[in-house]
This record gives structure tokens, sequence and C-alpha cells, in this order.
DNA sequence: CTGTTAGCGCTTTCAT
DNA sequence: ATGAAAGCGCTAACAG
């Protein structure tokens, strides 16, 4: 819609299409003079390529699709920041799909997405997804696809993580070593590996203090964060045993909070509470919100790093180019810190 | 990129490519046979049209372009969430740019999709941006475009806002029915139409109350939350009789809390805080913060919905539909409340 | 109802 | 160093 293209160009300058197109690819077969008329002439006209006739011909769209599952999230919110920056440095374009933690979204999306409409992806699962089928197409495509956060285990993608296991253990390990032996393991999408793996650190952080580890404890959230605090209030007044909480991801360490201020309970001298959350306001709760902080610009940045460089070296697919960044365990008074 | 394209599906069904084409644009003039015969064998070969070529014939993209300051914000992220359920409602793709607040990059922005990659526009403008004139080639392209929240006043374009006035006033004027006399304004970007409205509710809200205006109470926020903590921080401790604090946007809201709580004057007795927020946990602090919230999710769905009424009707340049949503102020503890 | 043809705007051989 | 021509994959006249 550029109202300007190249035909009007080259009949401008009486030179050929052919010529003004290599001469604003700053081609090293046109000479100086003919590159500077015709720049001058495009910059004064304001002359954009049409992106789209480029991307037919050229086979690639410089663009690459962003697959989260919610937006209204501190965590994706600064992941796509990160996603963001570094495709614009190398002179991508984003767009932006949202699951809602769906799964057939999810595999629209990523059918939709198998059409060159993008040339790589960067994903993080939604919180159904069990079946990874979807992902197959894109390998046969060997359209470079990064998970980032929630990745896909079943396939052998690149993948940008936290230290998962490590973080579950190392927050379990902090609310028994302040003193508690009840604590709730509060989680949601369990099946996904991230969510196995910060659990798996919390089984084994509870085995190596000997501390036996009690099925109902493990809590699984739902949807909607007034649910997941009303059970939380619930579970708290009906056992008085619970001495400490371990939420896995951001809306759940809220809505133990939240719970547990319904209750008579108190943070953190009746329930420490701990939860992975980026949220920059945790410190001015009172009592403050102990946190595992994942670096999600970084993971924003890392992952869209790693396409770029597949896609504008060889445009392969990516296969176990796996990273792992180290999540912050921010001590604060909820856990009596 | 998708490996199976129209020709091929052709072939494979004896048929001419347009027919094709036709049957699965589920064109009339196909018999109800033909199109059973090539959708079937689309799905079961997993066709995907490839969206550039479509584009570049049909002149449009089925895209459309969503331009904000920043996404790591309650704010945006909500209203992204909203633009990209309409967006998708409608079978449209949704470019994410980020301004970071730059009017260069905004510029360059504007530029860059005024060729027909989008074909339609959702701004909210960057905070420095004081000239239209970039936004004078969109109407010239006649290329649709939305402003929302952060609009520019000097175009007279579609528009989605909340009462910035009104909620301004009210906000000022609950801190007076406080008690409050000596009432600091925090504002970032008061060139911005947003930022003045506010202002201005502020200044009429103390003019009705007869107080005089002191220019001194006007604070103009600059980057990084730690600076316009420590701003707010040492102005308390300078002029001790300042007994409020209205701030414009989130990012100061919190600054004012955390400068506030740095001092040895309490919230509310000693100062009452008032912010635009779209905070969830702005009930969670303690002292609660009484905030100004916009509906920020309406705002995308609105301002994509009338986008999308022009795109889809009549593909003309949106002109003073604007529309002014209603901000809900929640009083909690921090204004005494 | 179906096929033939032209062309969207650009890049890229291939020729000169 | 420049031009002519083909074609990316699709849609839309225009025939029939």
């Amino acid at each position: 819609m550029s109202t300007t293209n190249l035909k009007q160009l080259a009949q401008a300058l009486d030179l050929s299409v052919s010529t003004v197109s290599r001469a604003l690819n700053d081609s090293y077969e046109i000479s100086a003079s003919t590159k500077l008329k015709v720049q001058t002439l495009a910059a004064q006209l304001g002359y954009q390529p049409n992106p789209y006739a480029s991307s037919l011909r050229r086979q690639q769209s410089k663009t690459v699709g962003v697959v989260i599952p919610e937006v209204a999230n501190n965590f994706f919110s600064l992941a796509i920041n990160g996603i963001e920056e570094v495709a614009r440095q190398n002179g991508y374009h984003v767009l932006v799909y949202l699951t809602h933690e769906e799964f057939e979204q999810e595999q629209v999306i990523i059918r939709h997405l198998a059409n060159g409409r993008v040339d790589g992806i960067l994903i993080s699962v939604s919180g159904e997804t069990r079946d990874a089928a979807h992902f197959a197409k894109l390998r046969e495509l060997k359209l470079p696809t990064v998970f980032f956060d929630r990745v896909c285990e079943q396939t052998d993608t690149a993948s940008i993580t936290t230290d998962d296991y490590d973080s579950g253990y190392r927050a379990t390990h902090h609310l028994l070593e302040r003193g508690c032996r009840r604590i709730v393991h509060f989680t949601l999408a369990q099946h996904l590996s991230i969510g196995q793996k910060r659990m798996q650190g919390y089984l084994d952080a509870l085995r190596d203090a000997d501390i036996a580890f009690d099925p109902t404890l493990l809590v699984h959230g739902g949807s909607g964060p007034d649910y997941n605090t009303a059970l939380m209030q619930q579970l708290l007044e009906q056992d008085s045993s619970i001495d400490g909480i371990f939420a896995a991801v951001e809306s759940l360490a809220i809505a133990s909070y939240r719970g547990c201020r319904a209750t008579v309970r108190r943070i953190p001298d009746d329930v420490k509470i701990i939860g992975f959350s980026n949220l920059e306001m945790a410190d001015l709760l009172d009592p403050s919100l102990t946190t595992i902080r994942q670096p999600a610009y970084a993971i924003g940045r890392e992952a869209a790093t790693i396409l770029f460089q597949a896609l504008i070296r060889n445009r392969s697919i990516l296969t176990s180019q796996s990273q792992e960044l180290k999540s912050e365990l921010v001590v604060r008074a909820s856990t009596g810190g």
C-alpha cells in the first residue's frame, strides 16, 4: 500500500526495475553513482518495499512468532520485552499469539504458523499441553523453534529454561530450614516438565530432610484467582498442621498469600509462604513475600538470540541446544526472613 | 514453506489452480462435489495457504500492528490481551512493537508499518512524543489507526481513552476530602494529553476547594523506578508540609509508596497516596493502596473492535470516533479509606 | 461450473 | 554495470 513501488522509481530514474532493486539492496554490481541517485529518490519519496512481495520471492518473512499462554503476567511481559528487543536488533518482526492456556488454541496457532508466515517460533507451551504431535509438523518443515520456560520434553529442540529442579529444591529446603514440616506444594500444570521438575525438587528436599511425603499436601490449583484463593483458605482451615506453602507459579503465590490472610493463621509465624514470582512489589507486601525470581527478560533475550543465530546462519532446525538460567531466591519476611 | 501449494493440489486432483483456490475459499460458483474433494485433500495434506502470496495479491495482510511504549506494565499487558482476543476472533494477526517510550523508535516503527505490512494500527504514543508529523503519513495512506489510552491530540483519528480529566479530579477531590491540603501531583509525560487532562483535573479540584495551587508541588518523574523513589523520598524529607500524593501513572504510584516508606512519615496518617494503577495486588499492600483503575482489557477490546469494524466494512480512515471509558476509583487504606 | 490468463511487487538468474 | 524475463503462490477478471 505504500504508494510508491519499484516500478515507479525505475521509471522516474529511467532505469530498470532490477537495477533499482539492486541499488536499494546495496548490491556490489551497481555503480556508486546510480546507487546514490536511486537511494536519494527513494528516501525522498519515502519508498518502503512491500514486505509481502519480498517475503514471497525470498521465501522468508523476517518475522518470528511468539506463542505464550497469557501476557497478563509479569513473567511473559518481561520475556516479550526481551524478545522484541533482540528481534528488532536483527530486523525481525514479532507476531504474538496467546493460547489462554488451551491446548486446542495452541494447536490451531501452530498450524497457522506452519505456512511460511514466520521464519521461526518462540513458544512457552500451554498448561494443558500433554501431546507433542503438533510440534512434529514444525520439525518436518524445519521451522526453527525455541521453547522457553515451559518446554515440551518429548521433542528435542532448543530450549531456555530456568533451574527448575534446583530452585524447587532450594525453595523447599528454605522452608524446612525455617522449621516447616508440613509444606503444601501448590501447583498448576503438573504434567508439564517445568511443574514436574519443581515438584521433584520439593520431593527430594523432603526426602533429604527425612520428612515423609504426604500426598494430600500436593495441591493442584484450578482456574481463576478466586478459586485458588478459596481453595487455599479452605485447606488451611481444614488442616491446621500445615505450616508452609510452596507455590509453583506467581498466581498461586498470590492466591496462597490471600488465602492465608483470609484465615486466622499468621504469616510467617503460623504459615510460611514462598512462591515463584516476578512481582516487582513482593517486597512491599507486609509481610513481604519470599520469592524465587526467574530472569524473565534474560530468558526472552536468550531464547530470541538462539533463534536468530539459527535463522541468520543456516535456517536449520535447532536441536538439543538447551540452556538453563539461574533463578534467584529472594528471602523476605513471609518465610521469617 | 508449507510444503504443499495450490498447484500441487490442482495436479493431484486434475483440476485447475483457480478451481482449487475457489473451492478452498468456498466460492459459490463451485459445485458441492468438487468443493468436498478439494477440501478433503487439502485437509489430508495439511495444506496451508501461503499468507504472503495471498496478501500480495489481495492487497491486505490480515494483520494489525500494535505499538506501545512498554509491555512490562500491567496496563499494556492487559490491553494486548484484549486486542489479541478480538483480532483472533476476526481472523487477524497481531504484530507487536515497543517504542520504549522513545519518540524516534516510534517514528521508525510507524514508517516501517506504512508499507502494507499491516491493515491497521493500534497505538498508544510514547511519552516523548510531541510532534504528530509521522502520523500524517498514516492518514495519507488511509491506514486505519486507533489511538488508545495515550492519544495524540493533534490528529483527529479514532481513540479510546479513559475519563482522565474526571478521574484526575476525583482523585484529587478524594484526597482533599480526607483532609489533604498540600498534594503533590507526580507525573510523567506531562505534554501528553493524558497527562494534561489528569493534571487539569487536579488543578480544578484544588480551585474548587479554594486551595491555591503551588507549582512546586507539580513533580515530574524521570526514568527508572529507583530515581523516582529517591525523588519522592527527598521531596518528602525536604517539605514536611506535604500531606498527599497523587501519582498519575502506576510506576509513580509505586515509587511514591516506596519513597514514603523510606522516610519517617506514615501512610496514611502523615501522607495519603492515590495513584493510577492496574496492579492486582494493591489491596494486599499494607496499608493497601487507593487506586484509580483503568479498564485496560476493555480498552484493548474496544480499540480493536473499532479498528476491525473499519477494516471489515470500508477500510477507511477513522476520524473522530472517540470513546471514553470510565476508570474506577478504588478506595483503600493508603488514603485513610 | 471450470479453465486460461494476467499480475500483485519484488528478487534473481541469465544475458549483454 | 545494467536490462530482460521468469516466477514466488495466490486471486480475480474474463471466457466459455
